[in-house]
Order: structure tokens, then C-alpha cells, then sequence
RNA sequence: GGCCCGGUGGUCAAGCGGUUAAGACACCGCCCUUUCACGGCGGUAACACGAGUUCGAUUCUCGUCCGGGUCACCA
């Protein structure tokens, strides 16, 4: 028996199984060429960060562009940062935007397929298995060394302006340590992390091909790295090499704040003598803050939280279309050429990544927001109202849900004609937009422009009084606006009025005015007929006689 | 500091040896118009800098500068 072989039994006596046994029990998977296998490995800190489901999104697209499988994993091996309900939050999040995994944590508690635990913590017998297995071959060893110690090394690194920093070489202390070292320790009592005997060297370099990056080369490593930590717990290195592996994961897209350690996880790969997976890195999205960018900041900004776009009521189509206008160049052109189409229709492309962090832009997001708003039918609109007003406006909610069909005219004005209106950006935009139509919540503010005296404002309500007639079609209720501008010194003509402004009081458009303000409290508001036939007779009667008693 | 990556209008970005350097958002003007929108038309505005290579560089090479990432028993 070789020393590495009683290591390895002294370290992980009580594995049962072998790399080999992993193998089987989590086969490779009966896929047909090119489809890929992508993943979210989100660690359940209580907050979806936007880049969270930018990412998401993009690993998700990446997969059911070849029918592919998405699967979500728990990264959960930081004690530390354990929160209750985190997942659920998560998932909420995700599914919320339509990133819902095939398999893998589908909801809190709940697995799906078969190459779980997806839980990172309850994969501890996998991860010592493989730990075993390089303790046997001799690529991995126990380190002793104390946080203290470890200090140490960084203070005197620090010192001699070494380059290279980290455990490796000949600051790594306990690499060389003999069996018999090693077996006193333990049984001292110990604790110890594992460590991987990594087989680079200084001088040699690794290229390899970033799906979106393109290629790079960088340094091998050379670190030997914790691969398990004093409690027994993989580093997130370790687990990402035997989970990927035996998750059969054949594309990791992650944030390319990891794109420093793949040659880390190339070896990885290597030495537990599996095939290294496609990568793709994605840049974060940005913010820019005093002419400079940085990441989008969880503390700073508020659009970082994805709760942000549900509590102001951004749809999800308006939210997944922002995201493929940022992840791929090309989506904008094929929009405009399927106005229609569904957005799964689209053929997302990794290539097409930018390689850089982009902007976030809310301006832009508003606007295509507005959109895909305008697109709707009102049905869909004031079913989407509906629902966000039930789950953050429940005042509204009582009375805008109370008679849908009437709502849903409202929102139907000026809708589903070639060029509708884009009001509305996000829900929480829509009990304003409909206020003056609910008596309820319907403050009067009967103030006039400028322009306009409250005499003849007084004059103009009370001629308008005596001819509106309820069931005047749009021309006709307009004609009658024009007819009874001559008598009280106004022209029905603009244009007229414009050359020769001095010689009347004012245009149709005052007049108009005028009313508008009566019926709504306000100077500008989709189609007025609209809005006058919806409020039905008995209301208008009572909101002209209301206003010319306020003024 | 070492190692990576990047730098085209305010923003997102096409272009990748020869272009009047696309398009979208924003902004400005005009038109349409009973308000506001919507829509239409037009406009302002960019290849970080310096050397090479080349008949010719935004495109290729090197350097400078600037921005970002990373150097944990966190992910």
C-alpha cells in the first residue's frame, strides 16, 4: 500500500464508492449532437440581482435554442451566508421572467431530474469521492497550515514584491509533508483543508476558446487551492469541476468575473481526468456614476434587485426584450422584421455577446417598455394591471377590478389602431393614468390656462351644456365643439387663428380645453369623445356643473 | 503591482483593409393635429492617443493613456 493510498483511506475512510460508481449513476446523457446542457448556479443569498437573470436568461436561451436542458443548481456550500427563503426568491424572480429550469431546484425544496442532489450541501459524499480518488493519485494533500500562517505568507509575499502570490511552490508548506508528518497531525487533532497538488508550472501557458471572449491565453495555474475546506465543504473551484462534470454540463456561462480562474478549472477538469466543458463569459451589466461605470450595485441601485421591475410593474416581455437588446446586437433588426413573433422565436447567438459590459439604460428600457405596451390588446393590459394592483395596490385593486369590462375600455382607447398610444410603461403608472374615471379616486383641479378667463370658461360649459348630446357620434360631438365657437368669441378654425390671433379669444383647441379640464382635471388625455362616452351622460352633466360651480 | 479583457456619437451598437462610418434610444427642428401622445420627415453628434505595416488604416502590429475584472478555507 503507497503512502497516497493510506492518505487517502486516513482522510476518507468512510467513502464508500468510487469515481467509477459516479460515473454510472450519473450517466452521460442520451443527447443528440449539439444540444446543449446550460445551468444557473445561483448561491442563495435572498437577492436576484439583475445580472443574476441577465445571465440566467442568456444560459437559459443558450440551452432551447437546440432544445436543450436548463437546470438550476444551489450553490449553498458558504455557511455563512445561509438565509431562509433565499430560494424562493430566487426562483420567484426567475420564473417571473419566464427563466424556468427543466430541471434542478425547481422550487424551494423541490428536485427535478436525474443528476441531483442540485443542492450543493447535500453533495458532500460526491464531492469526498472525487476527493479521495486525487488524494490517491496523488494530486491532492492536506494542509495544516492556520489562517494565521497563512497571513504570514501573504504579509511576506507582500514584503518581497512577489508577483506571484498564493500557496504554491515553495511557500506551500505542507505540500511535501510525508506521510507519517501527516498522519501525526491528524491524530494531534488537527484540522486541516485539502489542497490540490496542482501540476503547472510557471512558465508554461494555456489558450483556451471563450465562446464570447473569443480566445485567450493566460498563465497556468500553479496555486495549489483549497479544494475542501476544514468543514469538509468544497470551494466553489472544486464543486464547479465535479458538478459540472456530473451534472453533464456542455456549456458553463457565468459572469466573467470568473474568467481569471479557468485555467484553475481546466487543470481541474483535467486532473479528476474529465472532458473540460464549453465556456462563455458574460460581461456585467453596468451603471454609470460620475462619468465613470461600474457594476450595478446591489446597496446603490435600486433596478439591481429584480423585485425592482415587479414592484413598478414592468411587464416580463418588456423586461425579456430589454435583456435581448443588451445580449445580442442583432435582436432589435430581427424585432423589426417579426413585430409579431414571440421572442422564443428569436435565434439567440452567443456569438453575438457583446464582450464588454454594456450600460444599464432605463430610458431605453422605458421605451421598450412602452412598446410592447402599446402592442397589447386592452384585455392583456388590464389583466396584467389587475394582477400587479391585487399584489402591490390592493385600494385600487377593489375598485379597478370591479367591473374588468368598463376597465378595460378605458384602456381601450386609442388601442389596436395602427398607431397607438404609448402611455404606459409599467403598471404602476396605470391607477394614475385611469384616475378621473373612478369617482373615487377622482380629486378635481379645475384650474384653467392662462389664457383663458374663468368667464369664459364659465360661458363655454355653460353653452356645451345645452348641446351635448350623449349619442352624437365622434363628428358630429366634434362639429357641435366648432359650432359654438363663433358665439362666444373664439374661431373653430386653427389656422385661422394663428394668422390673426388678436381677433378672437381663442381656438377650438381652448375650447376644447376647457372641457377636457371639466371632465378630467387635466389639459392633455387621449381622445376626449372617448373618454365623454365612457363617463356616460349623467357624469358629464355632473362633472360641467361641478366645474362651472367651482370657478 | 502581476495576470487577463476592453476602448466607434450622451447610451446600446453595425462595420473588421478602400463605406458619404448603418441602425436604435435620447436630444433638437419641421409636418400632421381640438390637447397630449402616436406617426412622418429632417438635424446635431463618434472611430482614445502615438508610432509602424500598407498605395490606403476605424479595421492589422506595437507602445501610451483610460476603463473593467481578478489575485480568499466567498461565490
Amino acid at each position: 500500500m503507497t503512502d497516497n493510498i493510506k492518505l487517502a483511506e486516513l482522510l476518507f475512510g468512510d467513502v464508500t464508492q468510487t469515481p467509477e460508481d459516479l460515473e454510472e449513476r450519473f450517466p452521460q446523457r442520451n443527447l443528440k449532437e449539439g444540444v446543449r446542457v446550460t445551468r444557473l448556479a445561483p448561491s442563495p443569498t435572498g437577492f436576484l440581482h439583475f445580472g443574476n437573470l441577465f445571465t440566467g436568461t442568456i444560459a437559459y436561451k443558450t440551452a432551447k435554442t437546440t432544445d436543450g436542458i436548463f437546470y438550476v443548481r444551489v450553490e449553498d456550500t458558504d455557511q455563512k451566508r445561509k438565509i431562509e427563503g433565499a430560494i424562493e426568491v430566487m426562483l420567484g424572480g426567475l420564473k417571473a421572467f419566464d427563466v424556468i429550469a427543466d430541471e434542478g431546484v425547481v422550487d424551494e425544496g423541490v428536485e427535478k431530474g436525474a443528476y441531483g442532489p442540485y443542492y450543493q450541501s447535500h453533495r458532500k459524499e460526491i464531492y469526498h469521492t472525487v476527493a479521495k480518488y486525487l488524494v490517491e493519485q496523488g494530486m491532492a494533500y492536506p494542509c495544516f497550515c492556520t489562517e494565521d500562517e497563512l497571513n504570514d505568507l501573504r504579509e511576506k509575499q507582500e514584503a518581497e514584491k512577489c508577483d506571484n502570490k498564493g500557496y504554491y511552490g515553495k511557500w506551500a508548506k505542507c505540500r511535501d509533508l510525508t506521510f507519517e508528518q501527516q498522519k501525526a497531525l491528524i491524530e494531534e487533532g488537527r484540522t486541516y483543508t485539502l489542497r490540490l497538488r496542482s501540476p503547472g508550472s510557471e512558465d508554461k501557458r494555456i489558450t483556451f476558446d471563450d465562446m464570447i471572449k473569443g480566445k485567450i491565453e493566460m498563465p497556468e495555474n500553479i496555486q495549489d487551492v483549497v479544494l475542501l475546506k476544514t468543514d469538509g465543504i468544497p470551494t466553489y473551484h472544486f464543486a464547479h469541476a465535479v458538478d459540472d462534470h456530473f451534472m453533464r454540463t456542455t456549456h458553463v456561462i457565468r459572469g466573467d468575473e470568473w474568467i481569471s480562474s479557468v485555467p484553475l478549472h481546466i487543470q481541474l477538469f483535467k486532473v479528476c481526468g474529465y472532458k473540460v466543458p464549453k465556456y462563455a463569459h458574460v460581461a456585467p451589466i453596468m451603471k454609470e456614476e460620475n462619468g465613470g461605470k461600474r457594476k450595478l450595485s446591489k446597496r446603490k441601485d435600486p433596478e439591481a434587485a429584480v423585485t425592482f421591475y415587479q414592484e413598478k410593474g414592468y411587464p416580463k416581455e418588456s423586461v425579456n426584450e430589454y435583456i435581448m437588446t443588451l445580449a445580442n446586437s442583432n435582436f432589435e433588426d430581427w424585432r423589426k422584421t417579426n413585430k409579431d413573433a414571440d421572442i422564443s422565436a428569436f435565434p439567440f447567438n452567443l456569438k453575438k455577446m457583446s464582450v464588454s459590459g454594456a450600460l444599464f439604460d432605463m430610458v431605453k428600457l422605458n421605451d421598450v417598455s412602452k412598446n410592447i405596451i402599446s402592442l397589447m390588446k386592452a384585455e392583456q393590459v388590464y389583466a396584467y394591471a389587475a394582477e400587479w394592483a391585487e399584489k402591490y395596490d390592493k385600494e385600487f385593486f377593489e375598485i379597478f377590478s370591479k367591473d374588468a369590462a368598463y376597465g378595460t375600455a378605458i384602456l381601450n382607447i386609442d388601442r389596436e389602431t395602427p398607431k397607438p398610444r404609448k402611455d404606459i410603461t409599467c403598471f404602476d403608472e396605470v391607477k394614475d393614468y385611469v384616475s378621473y374615471f373612478y369617482d373615487e379616486i377622482y380629486t378635481p383641479d379645475y384650474t384653467m390656462p392662462e389664457n383663458i378667463s374663468k368667464e369664459d370658461a364659465k360661458n363655454i360649459l355653460e353653452t356645451y351644456k345645452n348641446t351635448y348630446n350623449q349619442s352624437d357620434d365622434k363628428d358630429m360631438w366634434f362639429a357641435r365643439i366648432k359650432d359654438m365657437c363663433e358665439g362666444l368669441g373664439f374661431t373653430p378654425n386653427v389656422k385661422e387663428y394663428k394668422k390673426n390671433p388678436d381677433a378672437y379669444k381663442g381656438h377650438v383647441g381652448d375650447v376644447s380645453t376647457v372641457i377636457r379640464i371639466a371632465m378630467t382635471s387635466r389639459r392633455n388625455t387621449p381622445d376626449l369623445y372617448s373618454i365623454m362616452q365612457l363617463l356616460g351622460e349623467e357624469r358629464v352633466m355632473k362633472r360641467i356643473d361641478n366645474c362651472i360651480n367651482s370657478l
